[in-house]
DNA sequence: CAAATTCCTAGTAAATAGATAGGATATAGA
DNA sequence: TCTATATCCTATCTATTTACTAGGAATTTG
């Protein structure tokens, strides 16, 4: 099975909450929580890697929270998954052409590296090209959708 | 992380050590695992799942094996990878439209839900459109390379 | 000072993947 | 017909990863 975790599908939650609320000064990640039913403890270790990879900026303190470091439309998908869960590798290395492997000889060439290589390249592909601002309604904005 | 475990990574190598061995008639599962260092109880499960997808036929007793149901040129990796590993979902389904899942409020629009959509559809894509035929290397053709 | 909040670490539970074991069934060939 | 070689089937076990919980220290507002 090829799935992303809960780890890269809440982060992208919490980013896109981030956004949707981004007037209204920094959010607590309790109120994220609340909002999708997810439990805080949780997402505070997920925070804590948007955090380090600098896509969020914290506030401590009572009325604290967490604020986006960058507008959403210079924010790509692909940034927030890779933040929370590492390179997005189809598979994992052995003798190593960057990050492919199999367990075949090492005398034969290995036919089936390519493939996962170009699986890898084309999911990082397409995350890379979405924007936090494309996953986010605009109300106002209904008209411009046809 | 997003990853082909080796059920799927595994069943391909079968499916490319078949390919290579067309012409020899029935191949054991024993000679398969030996030459890729692989647990034959293990592959044994793998491809139970592609004999019941009809992608290879068994003979069974002395002399036995497995053979390829369909030219190379006609079976895709991605049915060979779905077969083993159900369906390429990034994510798992809660309230669904089709595969697809979110835990936030059902009344609010599920603003991520089309994203792993996406992912989902581009992999498929990609996997779909390559051909056992293509990861074979063909020792005898290596002029027609440029 | 009290409440709210981030921050940090350790630990546990649940799910999945990976692998093993044992034996039943089938067939080729001596 | 017997033996060796295979597939076939199912149950079980182990390791790894994922998901989640707990507890408390540090920080800031009011």
């Amino acid at each position: 099975m090829l799935k992303f975790t809960t780890r890269g599908r809440y982060s992208v939650q919490i980013m896109v909450d981030l956004s949707q609320h981004i007037s209204e000064g920094p959010i607590s990640l309790k109120s994220i929580a609340d909002r999708h039913n997810l439990s805080e403890s949780y997402l505070e270790q997920l925070i804590s890697e948007l955090r380090k990879a600098d896509l969020v900026r914290s506030v401590r303190g009572a009325q604290g929270g967490y604020v986006l470091q960058r507008d959403p439309g210079q924010i790509t998908v692909g940034e927030i998954i890779r933040s929370v869960a590492g390179s997005i590798a189809p598979v994992d290395c052995e003798h190593q052409t960057e990050t492919m492997s199999c367990r075949c000889d090492p005398d034969e060439q290995c036919l089936t590296r390519d493939l996962w290589v170009r699986v890898r390249d084309s999911v990082n592909e397409l995350v890379d090209s979405i924007y936090l601002s494309d996953l986010v309604k605009q109300p106002m904005d209904r008209s411009s959708l046809n």
